[in-house]
DNA sequence: AACTATTTATAAGA
DNA sequence: TTCTTATAAATAGTT
């Protein structure tokens, strides 16, 4: 069922599907910017490891907390 | 079978995972940075608007091509 | 560029 | 915050 977006009984089934905007939940929103700031950076490592590109990612937290890739080129 | 990488029968069947690692094949690696480039993309896109972050990311192709994302911030 | 089997990322829950 | 698991999303190889 990809693409569905439906209602659920509450506790009973899992809804997992996401719209892209703001988390508004503060908690929710801090475990989602853990979990993707990971995940893209490691997909900004291996875009430059199997194409053999130059990749920068930064990225400022809503608080300013700064994290960052960057490929070695030496 | 996840983690599975031994060998298959030309044609029968399907190989798809891979290891991170410079891709020989100039065709491949031209294929597959344009597939990642885009993904990689989407994903900062979507870090920064979930999360309320700013995200940038730039990528210079093997060949010195610029490409790059950057949120707005107004 | 489109297709699809499979891998990878991840939302929610524990 | 770390683990699990069901589901969504990305993508490698093929056409």
């Amino acid at each position: 069922m990809r693409g569905h977006s439906g209602t659920y009984a509450s506790g009973t089934m899992v809804r997992r599907k996401i719209k892209i905007k703001r988390i508004e939940n503060a908690t929710t929103r801090q475990v989602t910017f853990s979990k993707r700031r990971g995940g893209l950076i490691k997909k900004a490592h291996d875009l430059s490891v199997l194409c053999d590109a130059d990749v920068a990612v930064i990225i400022f937290s809503s608080k300013g907390k700064l994290f960052h890739f960057a490929n070695p080129r030496i």
